[in-house]
DNA sequence: TGCCAACTAGACCAGTCTGTATAGTCCGCT
DNA sequence: AGCGGACTATACAGACTGGTCTAGTTGGCA
């Protein structure tokens, strides 16, 4: 059956940034529905599962946008280093845009929601698993999944601190330790 | 007047613990309420300023009580890198304890409630920066607290990777990568 | 033309939420 | 004894929650 409507699509996308800027618990349906555009019937006809399957597939959507992002923004940047610090500035500037807003799309659901529903705690994880495979494969070493691991930490704890205190000082604290985390295959 | 009750302590505790481990949204009132054993008049009685004043109140509490944690665990090793360790083995611990519900406390009642209250996002950054002062404390150096934010930033992270992926991989990552982060006064 | 699936529309339900109102109890002080 | 503030106890309000139900509309295909 081809599909006849965005709706689908369209309800995923409000759900994901409502999501990302309020989280689950805080976040309605009925608020869902109206930014949406779509009445309650759809909603339940597109997502039989409900609340629970809307926040996976919206983690899911937000998670693969930032994944293609990293990708592109490490594509571009030969030096590890000078590519995690573009994604640095990219995610200060949404977090400058958006009024301290929009931090990490995963880290709102999935300390919000991970602990009372498995599913979201799964696509949340996924997500976090395909980031760090794509800073694993753009560093070059033995230990690099387990570095990638480091960074991504890094990274999300920095935008957690960010937003938290309105204020870019972490990520720019990061960006300048890049270099020594990065610096030497050995340690 | 003195305290002729203990109810309000009780009731911040309880609340400190239920918004650790569910978030601020998902913790509803009367759950702190029966589990804290009081009644709904006491808790207006207590916390004039409803449930944003319990919240302020419990996250101040349970980042004390941590930071004291952080501060005997950083005093009683000499070296920065094996107290930072300690600290790290500290929440693997409680996360395992709690089959993994139990992350930073601060973190999950930032996200959920920090964007939407005011008051609430200012007491989870000040528990920050006292985190983030008792570590730049023990670091001996020009840079310490531009260094001890991306210390904290990382095992932030790292808690939060743990916590989602039900694994205590990233804390031993970050663990094993604070000699690199630490090493050398001058990057 | 007629049928069927895809989809919309919104009324409706039972339960929960935070917060208020008010009456009552306890206890130290004078 | 008895006043008064500290505190408890609970009923209740009003709004909102996620979710269900049924009727209706639309559009392609036979």
């Amino acid at each position: 059956m081809a599909r006849r409507t965005d709706t689908r699509e369209r309800v995923v996308r409000t759900a994901a940034r409502l999501f990302h800027a309020q989280g689950y618990h805080a976040t309605g349906l009925n608020q869902v529905l109206a930014e949406g555009g779509a009445p309650k019937g759809s909603l339940y006809f597109h997502f039989p599962g409900g609340k629970e399957q809307l926040a996976a597939e919206a983690v899911a959507l937000a998670g693969a946008q930032l994944c293609a992002e990293l990708r592109s923004a490490l594509a571009a940047e030969p030096d590890p280093v000078d590519a995690l610090r573009a994604v640095l500035g990219l995610l200060g500037a949404q977090l400058l845009e958006s009024d301290f807003a929009h931090g990490c799309p995963i880290a709102t659901v999935a300390l919000d929601a991970g602990a009372q529903s498995e599913p979201i705690r799964a696509a949340c994880a996924e997500v976090y698993d395909s980031w760090q495979r794509a800073i694993a494969e753009h560093l070059d070493r033995p230990d690099a999944d387990e570095l990638a691991a480091v960074v991504l930490a890094t990274v999300e704890g920095a935008v957690l601190l960010a937003r938290t205190r309105r204020d870019l000082a972490p990520l720019h604290a990061v960006g300048a330790r890049l270099g020594v985390l990065l610096g030497r295959p050995t340690g």
